[in-house]
DNA sequence: TAACCGTGGAA
DNA sequence: TTTCCAAGGTT
């Protein structure tokens, strides 16, 4: 059965090339599991593993970091990107403290309900902190499955419905074994399977590949235009988040007006970033992180 | 559903 | 230099 072989020989190449990452050891907490998942939310490894040992060296459970204010989490986050992740990392803290007791929920629905969790997260922590039998589809398993499985050059846009049946149709039935296919897949599409240019002669699955069985057709469709940066409120918001992050208090107005010579925009991207809950007011004309 | 939300490194 | 993209989530 071609869908045994597939997730049998990821498993078998896995378990020889899987990369060293500190979130795989033996009896990496929950908690631990479920920090590197969201910082590694569209960042990349290499910028992920300082700040994930940072972070965790300050709030080793989630009781620490709940108690802790929001600016610190602003703060230790860093330029890892997406901040409004520090803060609903945070949230996430404080709902696990609440709803279940300080300990990460193995429940799916729970995991699913708690701040900044998605459909991904969720799964992952599932699979990766309690050994369940769930379907963790990311980027990489999403191009894997539709390269292996669907013979397609990339995965198209998302459907999440689809992609959850498509993945567990290749997952073991024993829920250990399952995880480590998800993690074989994973790593697979980000070593192997990769976007621009995958490492068919490497691959442990090449002999079962639909897309190399139909001759490597090239993508359908329209590609998805890359996003914009530059100019965009996006950059702006960065810039004056930087400087309140490295600020040790208040900063006041004056100071944010120089990161950005567009008045309209720059006010959008502050008042954006209040709404947010990244920044507050403090005082008649001053700017800080939230305190609490 | 599609747009929005940062940042940096590699090709 | 520009473009692409990297373990998504939310609205």
């Amino acid at each position: 059965m071609p869908t045994t072989n597939l997730a049998d020989a990821a498993i078998r190449w896995y378990d020889e090339n899987a990369r060293d990452l500190p979130w795989r050891e033996p009896g990496t907490s929950a908690w631990a599991i479920l920090v590197s998942e969201v910082m590694l939310q569209q960042t990349p490894v290499s910028r992920v593993l300082p700040a994930y040992h940072a972070w965790l060296s300050r709030w080793p459970v989630p009781a620490a970091l709940a108690a802790d204010t929001p600016a610190e989490a602003i703060r230790m986050w860093g330029r890892l990107g997406y901040p409004r992740r520090a803060l609903r990392l945070r949230e996430c803290a404080v709902a696990v403290v609440e709803r279940h007791g300080g300990q990460v929920p193995a429940d799916l629905d729970e995991l699913l309900a708690l701040p900044g969790v998605g459909a991904y997260t969720a799964r992952a922590v599932a699979a990766f902190a309690y050994g369940q039998r769930q379907p963790v589809v990311d980027t990489n398993v999403r191009r894997f499955v539709a390269r292996a499985s669907r013979g397609a050059a990339d995965a198209g846009p998302s459907t999440t419905a689809a992609d959850l049946v498509d993945t567990e149709a290749l997952l073991p039935a024993e829920p250990a074994r399952a995880a480590r296919a998800s993690a074989a897949f994973m790593e697979l599409g980000a070593l192997v399977c990769t976007a621009r240019s995958p490492s068919c002669t490497q691959c442990p699955v090449v002999e079962v590949c639909a897309w190399r069985a139909n001759g490597h057709p090239p993508a359908e469709g329209p590609s998805r235009r890359p996003q914009q940066y530059a100019g965009t409120d996006r950059q702006v918001r960065g810039l004056l988040l930087a400087v309140l992050r490295e600020a040790h208090g208040p900063v006041p107005a004056q100071r944010l007006d120089l990161v950005w010579a567009d008045d309209v925009q720059r006010a959008r991207a502050l008042r954006s970033l209040l709404d947010d809950g990244l920044v507050m007011p403090f005082g008649e004309r001053s700017y800080a992180l939230p305190a609490q």
